[in-house]
DNA sequence: GTCTATAGGCAGATAGAC
DNA sequence: GTCTATCTGCCTATAGAC
């Protein structure tokens, strides 16, 4: 049901499931306010602006993703840990292939026009690469573990792009493989 | 000078341009009709739609990157054209910064509605992914070519998205660096 | 071929009754 | 706290004079 939770919940969720499929700008509060089950006009009485309400998505997406390495880190080995990510976009390919990335084509989007709003969508990707970071230094890598952190995220990213381009899971499956390799042989 | 050579001529370098920097949605009519020095109304003498100065658009840019291909082609070394298609992002760099690669951040925003623009730009995806297969049969690869193909615009297409959300060249020349290393291994 | 004026629609945001 | 009605402005697109 739409119309579950109150109702600055239901915005939020409503907000990042459209922003997810259509878009930051091609989404409008009416889309917004009717997913959620909500009168447009109330929808400032939670969020002064959409601006807000997209600081709050993006607050949202950003503590899913914390709660997401919470678990993988209780894995003890940092290769396990690296796989874990890997294997969480191999997951949700089908749902890439459709929409792309939630944090890198928020990003690709927000910092055309750039705004604190685009600085908080890439805080998500800094918080990811950080935490790669530590996994290679759990893995001996020293001063090299920030270079293979982006490694692993461009090629991810750029795979995810291709995916959601092509609408094909292909793309992502092919990088996979080759990471998941790569990981094994660290 | 904005206002040199024919208004159609004008309103496609005007709108790439535009449209690089803001992205798709962004920018209106009004903007591009406005850097070319054309008045808004008399758009519609030239392009029957947004849509169709769209397509003309990415007509433009994708008969930009085969002239591009077509200077790496005359090398006679298949890894040296290789070399070339990754410093042409080394080279870009600052301005992939600013505004993000024109095929990758166009496929992003094209990509969440659809359509036949969508699908004119993931073109330009594709040629440079036959060139660069083609580049790895010729190195002997056979049918792993598409699979290296693959992973090359990967992690220059996810470079670019790191360098353009964070607006620092750093995370394409890490990647160049590693992927001009692989290159050499090969 | 060129340009002005404007239609028609939808966006974000607000006023104010309840 | 909630909701309807509406303001203002910008967008794509068109009408029609020149």
């Amino acid at each position: 049901m739409a119309t579950r939770g109150d109702k600055r919940t239901r915005l939020v969720k409503a907000a990042d499931k459209l922003v997810q499929r259509q878009g930051y700008h091609a989404t409008s509060l009416a889309d917004i306010a009717a997913a959620a089950g909500v009168p447009l006009g109330n929808v400032y009485y939670y969020f002064r602006s959409k601006e807000a309400l997209g600081d709050a998505l993006i607050g949202q997406r950003g503590e899913h993703y914390r709660a997401r390495r919470a678990t993988w880190d209780r894995e003890p080995d940092p290769k396990t840990r690296l796989r874990a990510f890997v294997e969480m976009t191999v997951e949700n390919s089908t749902l890439l292939a459709r929409s792309g990335c939630p944090i890198g084509s928020l990003c690709q989007e927000l910092h055309k026009q750039g705004g604190p709003l685009a600085e908080a969508a890439s805080g998500m990707f800094a918080e990811f690469l950080d935490w790669l970071e530590m996994q290679f230094r759990a893995l001996g890598k020293g001063a090299e573990s920030r270079e293979l952190a982006v490694h692993v995220m461009s090629a991810l990213q750029g795979a995810t792009l291709l995916t959601h381009s092509f609408r094909s899971p292909r793309y992502i499956e092919s990088e996979a493989r080759r990471l998941k390799a790569w990981i094994e042989a660290l």
